[in-house]
DNA sequence: CGACCTCTTTGTCCTTCAGCAAACTTGCGG
DNA sequence: CCGCAAGTTTGCTGAAGGACAAAGAGGTCG
C-alpha cells in the first residue's frame, strides 16, 4: 500500500500548527476510504470506533424519529472533523453519517484521540471550535423552527447551503452537492410539496435556477430578504 | 469574608475525583452570588468573563430572535456547569442565562479555565460529558420542532422539565421551578393561547394539575403517550 | 430504445394553530 | 384593603401549510 501524500494534511486548520513528521506519523495511521453517493459512513446507535476527517465531498448528518422520518441535523465540509464522539465522551454515533456527493475521508481509531489531542497543538482546539460552531448552528436552526414561517427557513437553509459550499457558475452561486426537494424539507422541517411549490416561485421570480439535483442561486440577496434575517 | 464551606462542591460530579486540598482551593478562587428570580446571570453576546456553577436554583438559557420573540434553549439544574464559552473556544456567552427561581451559583474568571481541565482530572471530562448532553438535547428538539405536532412539543417540553427537575408530592410530581405559560410557548415554538388550551384540555382529562406559575404532572405516563415517545 | 424508478409539479381539500379580542383570576404593593 | 399588573382563559376567524392524488420529467439499466 503506497503511503499518503502529505500535503493532504497540511494547510487544514487541525493540522495547520505541525511538524512535517508529525503529520506524517498521523497520516501513517490514517485509513483512508472512498464513499460513493448515498453511501452510509456510519450510523446511529453503533459503537463509534473511528473519528473521521472529511477530505473531499460532502457529508450529510442524519437522525431518523420513530416514526421513521428523517432529519438532517448538518452537512459537513471538506476540512472538517466529524463522527468526533470521543470528543464529547460518548461511545456510540449520536446520528449517522451519509454521503451527500462521492466523498474521500480519512479515519482514525478513537484510541487515538486522546494521544492525538494532548500531543498535537491545535487539534483540540480546532476539535471543540468545530462543536463550537454546530452548536450555534443548532440553536440558530431551533430559534428558526420555534419562529419562522416555512419561507423564511427554506430560505435560510438554502443560504446555509451556499455559504457553506456555494461555487461560482456563471448564473450565480451553486451549492456544491446534489440536494433534492426531500432533502431541503428535512432540513427545514416540512414537506417536500411544499418546498417545490417555494422552489418554482422563486424559480419565476428569478431568485434561483434548480436542476433535479442541484441548485443554483442568482439572487442571494433576495434570499436573505426572504429569510427575514436581520437588518 | 469567611470562607466557603467545602461541602458545597464535594459530591458534584466536576469535584467528585479531587482531594479536599484542591476543592479547597477551587472554593477560595470562586465568586458566589444569590440571584432573584428573573435576574440576569450573563448576557448573550457580552465577553465572557467568568464561568459558572449552579449550587440551587434553577436557571434557564434564552436567545433572543432579531424579532425580539424569545426562545428558551434550555435549563440548568443545581450542579451543572454553565455559561463554559471557554470549553468551545468562544470569547462571548452565546445565550442570555436568566434565574427561573431565586438561584445560587460559583463563578471563576475564565482564565482558571484552562488550569482547573488541565490540573483537576474530572473536570474537563465532566464538562465534555455535560456538552455532549446537550447537543444531544438540542438535537431531540430540533427532530421535535420539525417532525411533531404542538400538543406533543409540549407534553415532550413538560415532561423534559418534570424529568430534569421534578419532586414528588402528593398528588404528582411537581416542577421544581417556576414555569408560566408563555414558557412554556418559548421552549416549544407556539403561543401562550394554544398553550393555555391544552393546559386547560389536560387539567379537565387529570394528567396535570398547574396553579399560576407551578404545574404539578399527575400521570406522567399519559403525557408520555401524548408525546408521541416510541414504545 | 423502452421500461422503470425516482424526483417533481400542481391541484384540491381540510386541519391545525396563530392572531386578535375581551373578560377573568390572582398576587402584590401602596 | 383596594387597584393594578401580570398572567390566564376562551371564543372567533382566517391563513398557512400538511395530506392526498395524479400526472409529468429526467436518468438509468437492461
Amino acid at each position: 500500500m503506497s503511503k499518503l501524500d502529505e500535503s493532504l494534511l497540511t494547510g487544514l486548520p487541525p493540522f495547520s500548527l505541525l511538524e512535517r513528521s508529525q503529520i506524517r506519523e498521523i497520516l501513517d495511521q490514517a485509513l483512508p476510504k472512498r464513499y460513493d453517493e448515498g453511501a452510509e459512513i456510519f450510523h446511529e446507535g453503533h459503537d463509534a470506533e473511528r473519528f473521521h476527517l472529511l477530505l473531499d465531498g460532502y457529508i450529510r448528518v442524519v437522525k431518523t424519529t420513530e416514526g421513521g422520518e428523517q432529519i438532517i441535523a448538518l452537512h459537513i465540509s471538506p476540512g472538517q472533523l466529524f463522527g468526533i464522539a470521543p470528543a464529547l465522551n460518548r461511545d456510540t454515533y449520536p446520528a449517522t453519517a451519509v454521503a451527500a456527493s462521492e466523498s474521500l475521508a480519512l479515519s482514525w481509531p478513537v484510541r487515538l484521540w486522546g494521544e492525538f489531542t494532548a500531543n498535537y497543538q491545535g487539534f483540540a482546539t480546532e476539535s471543540y471550535n468545530t462543536l463550537g460552531q454546530r452548536l450555534g448552528e443548532m440553536q440558530t436552526r431551533i430559534t428558526e423552527l420555534a419562529t419562522q414561517a416555512v419561507e423564511q427557513r427554506v430560505a435560510a437553509a438554502l443560504l446555509r447551503m451556499v455559504t457553506q459550499s456555494g461555487r461560482k457558475v456563471e448564473e450565480g452561486i451553486e451549492i456544491a452537492f446534489p440536494v433534492t426537494r426531500r432533502n431541503i424539507s428535512e432540513m427545514t422541517g416540512t414537506t417536500l410539496h411544499t418546498v417545490s411549490r417555494l422552489l418554482s416561485a422563486w424559480e419565476k421570480d428569478g431568485i434561483v435556477h434548480s436542476t433535479r439535483k442541484h441548485i443554483v442561486v442568482t439572487a442571494p440577496h433576495r434570499l436573505v430578504v426572504l429569510s427575514g434575517a436581520q437588518g
